[in-house]
DNA sequence: TTTAATAGTGCTTTAAAATGCACTTTTTGT
DNA sequence: ACAAAAAGTGCATTTTAAAGCACTATTAAA
C-alpha cells in the first residue's frame, strides 16, 4: 500500500463514517492541525499518529508480505 | 496489528532473510541508529521510515478494517 | 575461550512532526 | 445567493524522530 494511499484511506474512511476532522481529532487525541496537514497530503505521520487515527476509524495498521509479480 | 507487533514483524522478517541491521540500513536508506532504536523497541517511526524498511524486506504497510468481535 | 560480528545504548545535533492560533478557502444546506 | 460548517494554510513554538559517533553488550564462529 503506497504512502499516499494510506492517507487517502484514512480520509475516505472518515468521510464514509461522516465524521468531521474536528471530531476525529478529538476522539483520537491527535491535534486538529496535524490531522488537517496529514489529510491534505502534507507530512509524514508517525506510526503513533497513524495508529490513533486508524483506531477511532475502526481500522488498523498492518504489515503484509508483498506478493511478487502481482502488479495489480 | 499492535504497535509493538509491527516492530517485531520487521525484526523477525529481517532475521528470517538473514539480513543484518547494517545491511538493511544501507539498502533502505534508513540510518543504522534509527533502525537499531526502532528494533530495540524504542521510538515511534514515521510512516516513511517504516515504508523504506518494509520495502526492502518485501513487505508493505497497509490499513485494514478491524473485524469486530473477532478477538484473535 | 578468544575474537570477530552483530546488536544495543548514551550523547549530541539537525530536521521535521505535532501542536495551537488565526485566517482563508471550499463545501454544504437553506 | 447567502450563511454556516467544514476543510485547508501560514506562522510560530515545542517536542521528538532521524542521524552520526563512539562505546558496551551480546552472539556466533574459530
Amino acid at each position: 500500500m503506497h504512502f499516499t494511499e494510506i492517507i487517502k484511506t484514512i480520509k475516505e474512511r472518515r468521510e464514509a463514517l461522516q465524521v468531521t476532522q474536528e471530531t476525529l481529532a478529538e476522539l483520537s487525541g491527535v491535534g486538529l492541525r496535524t490531522l488537517k496537514q496529514f489529510e491534505s497530503g502534507k507530512g509524514n505521520p508517525t506510526l503513533l499518529t497513524l495508529h490513533k487515527l486508524s483506531d477511532v476509524l475502526g481500522m488498523e495498521v498492518c504489515l503484509k508480505i508483498k506478493n511478487i509479480a502481482a502488479d495489480k
